[in-house]
DNA sequence: GAGATTATGTCAGCCTCTGACATTCGGCAA
DNA sequence: TTGCCGAATGTCAGAGGCTGACATAATCTC
């Protein structure tokens, strides 16, 4: 096993071939765990979990848990992370004649509404993410470890706006202002999304990033008051 | 002392009270720890750092550190924390007649401003804040933890917000949106004034935060190819 | 100065996370 | 099939963060 194991992701020499039973093996118990951690965290919150319950749920070592996540945190951000990987991949392929800010929010929804359509149960499924946001936001050492991620993934998409208008973005501040501006939109939206009583559901955050992404120009315009 | 000891943030029947010894006992071994840890963390890093070795630097129970930090990323925050609230305190007091994104420009502005102006050293210095920064943005558990504490100060900000702009925050979502875009927009200022070899000092941190301001517009416009 | 408050120290202990080393298991080729 | 190699797992020991409980010492109040 490869120090510290990042997450697997799929890179293009795989695409095809039949992984072995070692790897079968091995995505297995990472899936098992992260499934586990997932019920004990539900059920009795992340905090008054220990590491030694979610590793002897599954039959393996502590020892071995932190072969797979770094820590904690990482186990309990393991689903959201996938999904942030897909939206990337989403904004990867919008078309070059969308401006930047609607590729962004053609691509969210339509990673939202992807993987809502996708496999419904199961460890990676998107409404465990769902449940799993609401516990992020209330436990602060999540919320914190979950923001870095988000701001990992902002760089992320800095990198491709600057591919996709052709610029430099070591230049040109647009990308990174739109890219911050786009994250801290998701956020609250999905502040607001755990907070009030919201359609549940993938549909339901798709209409809380919907609404959120019209009031961007209001916001910025000038006095509010009527 | 109160349990768990929240930031001492001066009440108003403070004012014009003289505080006992044992008032200024508790502010100075404070004052000390954050000076002590400011000083291992510059010189060792924040992870070689033991909250031993800073408790023992000042002379106290490691106990004691944590009756007046949570935890160690606080008293790596702490600097900033005080520069934040010092902020808020701007913004409240910016005139009704600008509008909410010129207020918080303003905001910003001054509070860098009258702190680099303030006491230039010492525990509470503004450009210890700005080593800080430097440290915090290269350490992943203080990033995440700092964070964190951005977002709690943007919820204040849609706050004072929608008090001077006398709406409701739940009703109306534009006070959220502009916060979080002026919360991510300080974020990336932060983190270019890091990261290049800007000038150093407060009045470089404003030059970069005027330069990100000025890239707002343009980046919500249209298309970005010229 | 006596008693009530409050801060500090001490101690024991849980939990997260890591390095080192031994063991077992899957992949692969003779 | 057998045997070897490398990869995954287990075991163990230990550092470091953090907390509750209780005792002690310092300040405050009258």
């Amino acid at each position: 096993m490869a120090a510290h194991t990042p997450r697997p992701v799929g890179t293009p020499e795989d695409l095809g071939r039949a992984p072995g039973l070692r790897e079968r093996k091995k995505q297995q118990t990472r899936d098992a765990l992260v499934q586990a951690a997932h019920l004990l965290f539900l059920s009795q919150g992340f905090a008054r979990t220990t590491v030694d319950e979610i590793a002897s749920a599954v039959d393996v070592s502590q020892r071995t848990f932190f072969r797979y996540f770094a820590n904690k945190d990482e186990v309990a951000l393991a689903v959201m992370a996938d999904a942030e990987d897909y939206f990337i991949e989403c904004l990867r392929r919008r078309p070059a004649e969308e401006t930047p800010l609607q590729a962004l929010r053609a691509s969210i929804v339509k990673a939202w509404r992807d993987l809502g359509n996708a496999r419904t149960s199961g460890p990676g499924s998107i409404s465990s993410a769902l449940e799993l946001l609401r516990i992020i936001e209330e436990t602060p050492a999540l919320l914190a470890a979950h923001l870095r991620r988000v701001t990992e993934q902002e760089r992320l998409v800095v990198q491709v706006l600057a591919e996709r208008e052709g610029l430099d973005p070591a230049e040109d501040l647009r990308p990174v202002v739109l890219a911050a501006v786009f994250g801290s939109l998701l956020r609250s939206a999905h502040l607001s999304w755990t907070a009030e009583q919201e359609p549940a559901g993938p549909e339901g955050m798709v209409t809380v990033i919907e609404r959120h992404f019209d009031q961007l120009g209001p916001a910025l315009a000038g006095h509010w008051r009527s």
